[in-house]
DNA sequence: GTGAAAGCGCTAACAT
DNA sequence: ATGTTAGCGCTTTCAC
């Protein structure tokens, strides 16, 4: 790899003129001819500036890390293009993690940001990992954004409006004219299955309609997530004309149950879930979702992250624009 | 972030002490008084080597990329924990990357292993690129393994045992009883699909068994070519009884246009599909797949890079231990 | 047993 | 218009 004194040696001038010349410095007085033979040696040496030599000059590497429990989520697909889009407008890389071990102790936030590797990291928490778990994270005081969660006694989050997603899935329900409607809801501790919940308890109560215990269920978003949450839920008596699933993938779940225990759907049972992905496209029936804006979240998680970065406070902020919007599939249908 | 020197003023000690012990260099001669009062120092200001220093002195990173096409891919999961196990096993740090654009002329590996940031990279070419089209990226000489092809002119290379994996499929359903049999391949120009076609055939062959030309679709591995794949297939005459899906997310697509066009799987057409994912336990039916041992597949490309990095000649291997094996859920069964 | 100093590649303030 | 030099954080040889 060639260096600065490869390429001074090479059109024959000092290291500072090519560092003038290829790095564009503003008000950097070089000849044309000079400047010729600088960019003319560098091409021909293939030469690229050394990451860690910048690095150490300015103490920054204009990298950013986004930390995620599962990379192949399907959720994840929007919310790396919204970050890396935005990411390259501000002329940053992102480097990507996994954290499904994110360790409490932030041992893997401490390796990015601790030893010099990013600037700034962007967590996704796993939805399992209790808020006082994050302590110590929260506390080392990094340059950090939590993407879907708020955490108490930090400033630096993004998340959607998780509420006004489960509303609209509930609120077409309704429209339809169910009105026996359980939720499958994930975990109690998981900032976004709070949220959710209540917004299906919110437009569950907007209409008049009564949620018994027994038609919430908080089990998880993954799949097997599901299927356990139709077999408990439909174990109500009467059992719930529809349900509005609090994930894509505890969906596949439910949808993949519905069919062993031979509950037609939507004719037995509409079912909508918050969040649209690929594969909601691909089930049988097609799965009506409701989409939330993933791109944007990444998009203003970044934004966000870069204000710490410059010296603001930081910011927690609800990305509401685009609102959420309702995916009409084939899963959902009156009630008999 | 505290540096050497901050540790250094703390304990009252040179910079060099300090180093010598924070690195446990080997033969020092450091008392153990002083070497106490370092280590007590360096914990007071949560010292942590400055990754930029590190790398400037060493000229290495320590760190390597894994970039794929599509991250979200299922196929990816495995393929990512087989990595980090293998890097974490040397002690090395995995920074992952997309390439849905990789672009021809490399940009992106030049960034990371042309500008230091990384050792070397693991990569997976996208299945519609030509190979002609990655001649720039192999004659840059990086230290480059890819993933799933071999390239002509390069040495560095980890792919599956496709040829394998497809004969089990095809096996399978000839042994359920199935004569006309079709296979749902990938692109012609991708190195897996060519040799899961082959494998498909040589599977045939040994059975006797034609393969028509309107037994054969060649149009990708996303659930939309899977659709296509499936409405061309049909229409033959007579139409197959058993179908091999060289790509589980294709299969997907199988699935859902042969409820979409009143085809009962496994009574009607049995489908089988090369490559295991969550995503297979959770269609109707659950779909039957032969596992490919993918996590292997990416210790072993780890491997193949080491290796290139400490001055190797590089090698192409195929990993076929464990080998390919048949997960039989419910999407076969035999013809009618 | 400990410290001083050089140098990795880069930029910028300061010569000339 | 161009060159010299200091210094970012680190390791390592050499000196004491």
């Amino acid at each position: 790899m060639a260096t600065l004194g490869d390429v001074a040696r090479r059109a024959g001038v000092s290291i500072s003129a090519v560092s003038r010349v290829l790095s564009d410095a503003p008000g950097a007085r070089v000849s044309v001819a000079t400047r010729a033979r600088i960019k003319q040696a560098a091409a021909d040496l293939a030469y690229r500036p050394n990451f860690a030599g910048r690095a150490l000059k300015f103490a920054r590497t204009d990298v950013i890390a986004l930390v995620v429990p599962d990379l192949t989520n399907a959720f994840a697909t929007d919310l790396m293009l919204g970050v890396e889009d935005e990411a390259a407008a501000r002329d940053h890389m992102v480097l990507l993690g996994r954290s499904e071990d994110l360790e409490p102790d932030g041992e893997m936030v401490s390796r990015l940001v601790g030893e010099g590797r990013v600037d700034g990291v962007l967590v996704q928490v796993a939805d399992h990992r209790l808020p006082a778990e994050l302590a110590p994270l929260v506390q080392a005081g990094h340059p950090l954004v939590f993407l879907n969660s708020f955490q108490p006694g930090h400033l630096g989050g993004a998340v959607l409006d998780d509420e006004a997603g489960a509303r609209l899935a509930t609120e077409h329900l309704i429209a339809l004219g169910h009105r026996r409607i359980a939720h499958v809801g994930g975990l109690p501790q998981s900032f976004t299955a709070r949220r959710r919940l209540a917004g299906f308890e919110a437009a569950m109560a907007a209409a008049g309609l009564p949620v018994p215990g027994t038609a919430v269920s908080r089990l998880g978003y993954v799949p097997a997530d599901g299927r356990a949450a139709l077999r408990r839920l439909m174990a109500a008596d009467p059992p719930p004309t529809a349900l509005v699933v609090a994930n894509v993938n505890a969906a596949l779940g439910v949808l993949a149950e519905a069919r062993t225990l031979g509950i037609a759907v939507p004719a037995d049972l509409a079912v909508v879930s918050v969040h649209d992905a690929w594969t909601a496209e691909n089930t049988w029936p097609p799965l009506t979702t409701v989409k939330m804006p993933t791109y944007e979240l990444g998009r203003a998680a970044v934004r966000a992250l870069h204000e710490r970065l410059g010296g603001g406070p930081g910011r927690d902020e609800v990305v509401a624009d685009p609102p959420p919007r309702l995916v009409l599939r084939e899963s959902t249908a009156a009630p008999r």
